[in-house]
DNA sequence: TAGACGATAGCCT
DNA sequence: GGCTATCGTCTAA
C-alpha cells in the first residue's frame, strides 16, 4: 500500500538565515553553517530538511577558489551578493552546493558538504536511488527511518546535491529568501568541543589550509 | 579550438 | 585502498 508523502506547510517552515549571516568572515560562515538547516522545497509541494554537518571555506586569495582567477561564467554567483547558492559541476559528475559569502563583488564562498537527513528521509532516498520497486512493502514510518540513517543520502557534495535534486540550474538560487526552492535556517547549535577543523578535500591548491570543519560525533560526515 | 584537469563517488580487489 | 567514469570549464595557442 502506498502512501502519500509527508506534506509540511509553509507555516511549518523555518525562516530563513538573514543575509547578514553570510557577510560575516567566511571562515566563520563556514563555522557557524554546522548544526543550520537545509530546507528544500520540491516543485510538488513537498519539503525536506537536512542538518548541515560539514563544510569547507573558500576565499578570494585562496588558489583553490574557482574566483581566484577572476570573474567568469562559471563562477558568476560567487561574485554576486551574499546569501546566494553556487553550484558548480565537479569531475563531469557531481554538483556542489555553496552558499555565497561576503559582501557583493567579492567572490568568496562556503562548500556544504554533508547533511544529515531530518525530515521527509524518504524522499531523498527517491531522488537518490530512484523508485524503489520494494518501497510498497514497507510502511511509510519505516522507510523514513531506514532513509534517516542512510549516509549516502548526505554525506559528500556529490550525494548530497542528488538527494536534494540539485543542480547547476538552480545557479544563484537565493538562499536568504523563504519562497526559493532551498534556503538555510536556523537549528541546534553545535558546542566548539564538537567541531573539528582540518585541511579541505579533494584539493591540491591550498590544500595545507585548515579550512574543513565538520561535527565531530555526526555519522553522516564524507571523510574522517 | 584542442588539451588538460578538477572542491567526487562507486565499484572492485 | 586503488582505479576510473565522465564532461564542463579554463587556458593557451
Amino acid at each position: 500500500m502506498r502512501m502519500t508523502t509527508p506534506i509540511l506547510s509553509s507555516v511549518e517552515l523555518p525562516a530563513p538565515l538573514p543575509r547578514s549571516f553570510y557577510l560575516q568572515q567566511t571562515l566563520i560562515v563556514a563555522r557557524r553553517l554546522l548544526g543550520k538547516t537545509l530546507v528544500r522545497r520540491f516543485p510538488d509541494g513537498t519539503v525536506a530538511t537536512g542538518r548541515i554537518v560539514e563544510t569547507e571555506a573558500y576565499t578570494a586569495d585562496d588558489p583553490a577558489c574557482h574566483a581566484f582567477r577572476g570573474k567568469t561564467e562559471r563562477n558568476r554567483a560567487m561574485f554576486g551578493p551574499p546569501g546566494h547558492a553556487y553550484i558548480h559541476l565537479n569531475y563531469g559528475l557531481h554538483f556542489c552546493l555553496n552558499a555565497v559569502t561576503a559582501a557583493e563583488g567579492v567572490a568568496e564562498a562556503a562548500l556544504i558538504r554533508a547533511i544529515e537527513p531530518l525530515q521527509n528521509a524518504s524522499r531523498l532516498f527517491r531522488n537518490y536511488y530512484g523508485e524503489v520497486a520494494a518501497e510498497d512493502a514497507f510502511t511509510p514510518e519505516y522507510l523514513e527511518s531506514i532513509a534517516r540513517a542512510d549516509k549516502r543520502l548526505g554525506a559528500g557534495p556529490g550525494r548530497l546535491s542528488k538527494s536534494l535534486a540539485i543542480d547547476r540550474s538552480f545557479d544563484d538560487t537565493d538562499l536568504a529568501e523563504a519562497d526559493s526552492a532551498f534556503f538555510l535556517a536556523e537549528g541546534a547549535e553545535v558546542r566548539e568541543e564538537e567541531v573539528v577543523t582540518t585541511t579541505r578535500i579533494g584539493i591540491t591548491k591550498g590544500a595545507d589550509l585548515p579550512w574543513r570543519f565538520y561535527v565531530q560525533s555526526s555519522g553522516f560526515i564524507s571523510r574522517r
